[in-house]
DNA sequence: CTGAAAGCGCTTACAG
DNA sequence: CTGAAAGCGCTTACAG
């Protein structure tokens, strides 16, 4: 026979079954219902399998049982250190239920995440996270004709279409804003991603704005600017803003621009805070420990990833018969050195002449 | 029948192949060798694919064809810059070959490394990346008894066991040890994280202390310094170390030491490169952005990702008819503001009065 | 180029 | 508590 074998040389339940004089039907058991085999026969099983190095063939199994054990997860991109933390925290917690994280990136692309979905439904997965709310209702439809449960991670909403577990980037964006009011900032300058692709920043941008509208503090549509995740654009960003108006306050959409702020303002021999406050949104991992620290916004990833693994195992098992998850988790402003009051910042004129 | 349906509503192979006219062989054709079906029949196969909203199961295809379009990378964790970049692009790359990558943390633990090989087996990957070249006996027999291509990544080593891409860790540390000496150093401190767990940091280590060795330059054992790959706990180290020795220079095992180390010394008021030089090695997101910006070793994590998709997929096709792969791929200095001639440190010892 | 049939390695009612 | 048998959704020689 010449006959290709899946598996060369590796024993499959029969072996194992053989070995321990029982049927595959037990061997089976053993594994899946151990409690419906005798403890005898367990053991004898047990020394079986691990005699010949056997390891379970899930794929086969979950022809029939319905789960493969696998949890897709989708994010944007890995090279952000929110979303590698949050994945490092779910594939961990995931691995402790005995489940395995099947990931990929859409790279902010919607039609990529069509494709993705797809390769992931082709694969079996028992259920899947998102980033977010912004996606395709042929990927959500793909998704919901198979009963494969959907859970969307990081960004809280109260009107979201399907189960989410986040922080609300709204808060978040509120607390940064309404921490420079309180310092008596008025000239503050914005700096956001892109918000057509992110429903996030979008979320961040709308709040900050809507925040200083509310406390009746006006902002020129020209101290709004634009500005990719990346410290070196926005260090190039801001480095121009800083010369040509003259802002008592950056926020920034979220810790990686601000780090780029604090850079340029650096480079330029802006005083931070003394003349100029910067606020983030994140408390990434160089925050607390940049000179000056940067005062910023804390996502709870840690705690998201954990909460969106127990959840969304939950959800596979239960299948609809599960009280719809709307979990907010609390995001908090952390003030360090990066802030101060605007008074600080009366010398700021000087350094223009 | 109460039979529990794996797929409820959706539709199978079977659905497809009725509703085209053909066979479900046929259909499987389309699939697998489309060029052994005539291009009407294509047609109409892919119509009526298309009709129902079919999605292959994979996993059902995988148990005989021997490939599942999975394959396995294990990573010690992702929260760091460098490996979340890795799996990023590394990820990407699987994507255009039509292949999914399965992704766990092994959290620097080997026998979690065990656990996680088993649970990806259970899930027949088509084979398995792993960094660096520190693993168990028992996990690489448990691939190699089933014929599952292995591959180390990130760190190339001549004497590798098994199939590598990755740049030399060792001309990594030796490049940047090189270039202190070259400015003139000769008190130079050293801050690496723990080289038992980690190949990559052993390699670094030792080879920056035997360049010194090499050129006649004593190291005192109090300048050799451990410290987690932590931005925070290496600036506190830094500034013990700062206020307690002189030296003109510190050689740190990656990155995010040497930023902790330049945060450490504007803090305390020590200017960089004037007093102190410094260096890294991996070339972090920020390290071209900070102030002063961060000399340091470029590591091409892009392209090790990449040529390691390309590679992995073709010795899973190929099993064991290829040649064994080992790439190394080049490392670059690149030389910034933080390092400068050790001449210019002679004011170091007036901020110790 | 296409179809009928066997079978991949398991799990699950069913019957004991 | 255990076994024999059917079957999960596909793929693959084999035969046409």
């Amino acid at each position: 026979m010449n006959r290709v074998r899946s598996r060369k040389g590796a024993p499959g339940i029969v072996e194992v079954a053989i070995r321990a004089g029982v049927s595959p039907a037990t061997v089976s058991r053993f594994y899946n219902s151990p409690d419906k085999v005798r403890a005898g026969t367990r053991l004898r099983i047990e020394q079986s399998a691990k005699d010949l190095g056997y390891i379970r063939d899930r794929m086969a199994g979950s022809m029939h049982s319905r789960f493969s054990g696998t949890i897709g997860f989708i994010v944007p991109t890995l090279n952000n250190a929110m979303f590698a933390e949050l994945a490092d925290t779910f594939s961990r917690q995931l691995g402790s239920h005995e489940r395995t994280m099947l990931i990929a990136c859409n790279n902010y692309d919607l039609d990529t995440e069509i494709d993705i979905v797809r390769s992931l439904l082709e694969r079996r997965i028992d259920g899947i996270a998102l980033i977010g709310h912004d996606h395709t209702d042929t990927a959500l439809h793909m998704l919901s004709v198979r009963d494969i449960p959907v859970l969307s991670l990081w960004n809280y909403r109260e009107d979201a279409k399907i189960p989410s577990i986040g922080a609300s980037n709204t808060q978040a964006a509120e607390l940064a804003a309404q921490h420079l009011l309180d310092l008596g900032h008025k000239r503050i300058a914005f700096l956001f991603s892109d918000t057509v692709i992110n429903d996030r920043s979008r979320d961040r941008k709308m709040s900050a704005l809507a925040t200083m509208k509310q406390q009746g503090v006006a902002v020129c549509s020209d101290m709004i600017l634009d500005c990719p995740y990346n410290t070196g654009i926005a260090k190039t960003v801001a480095t121009s803003l800083l010369q040509q108006k003259q802002p008592t306050a950056i926020l920034c959409g979220n810790d990686v621009i601000a780090h780029g702020v604090l850079y340029a303002a650096l480079a330029l021999g802006i005083k931070v805070p003394e003349q100029l406050s910067v606020t983030g949104i994140g408390d990434f991992a160089n925050s607390a420990d940049m000179v000056p620290s940067l005062t910023t916004v804390r996502l709870p990833a840690k705690r998201i990833g954990q909460l969106a693994a127990d959840t969304i195992v939950a959800m596979s098992m239960a299948r609809n018969q599960l009280p719809t998850t709307h979990s907010k988790l609390e995001c908090n402003l952390i003030v360090r050195e990066s802030t101060g009051t605007v008074n600080k910042t009366k010398q700021l004129d000087k350094r223009l002449k």
